[in-house]
DNA sequence: GCCAACGTTGGC
DNA sequence: GCCAACGTTGGC
């Protein structure tokens, strides 16, 4: 299994709003990005992801499960090349784990989160999962 | 094909 | 609200 990271601003969509979708998920759609459109491709049903709030609040809320692979982004124009992938809320963090709080912890120094900031869809690897979801109070 | 100008993202 | 980082666009 792979494991991943999205962002979204709360104000657009949020960790509440995704658990309201419940079982049926929500497309995760709007990337524009090509770096981020190769890692949303990669994903497979079953992968995880940390759902993480940029701007606002700028921590990691919750984990996502990976519903329905790659397909063609309902919210682009016919006929371009992005894609989404549907995202189901799995749980949330009892407590969220900051962007500070990441910078400041040197096993994650390498963290995408990190050295890519402006990455809206990242890779994350099994040893920072581990260490992520242990500091967000969740089983990896 | 280079690079300056511009737009967007996201932290501060 | 500002600005740095980065991607994209367009003139040459």
């Amino acid at each position: 299994m792979a494991y991943w990271l999205v962002k979204s601003e709360p104000d657009a969509f949020s960790w509440d709003d995704q658990v309201k979708r419940g079982k049926k998920g929500e497309p995760w759609s709007g990337v524009r990005n090509h770096t981020a459109k190769l890692n949303l491709m990669k994903m497979k049903t079953g992968d995880r992801a940390f759902f993480y709030h940029s701007n606002v609040g700028k921590e990691i809320v919750g984990v996502v499960e990976i519903a329905r692979e790659a397909y063609s982004d309902p919210t682009a124009e016919e006929g371009s090349p992005w894609v989404c992938v549907d995202t189901v809320a799995v749980e949330p963090f009892k407590t969220p784990v900051t962007l500070d709080q990441m910078k400041a912890d040197p096993k994650l120094s390498e963290m995408a989160l990190i050295k890519f900031s402006r990455l809206s869809v990242q890779p994350v690897t099994a040893a920072e999962w581990k260490h992520v979801c242990k500091l967000g109070g969740v089983k990896a």
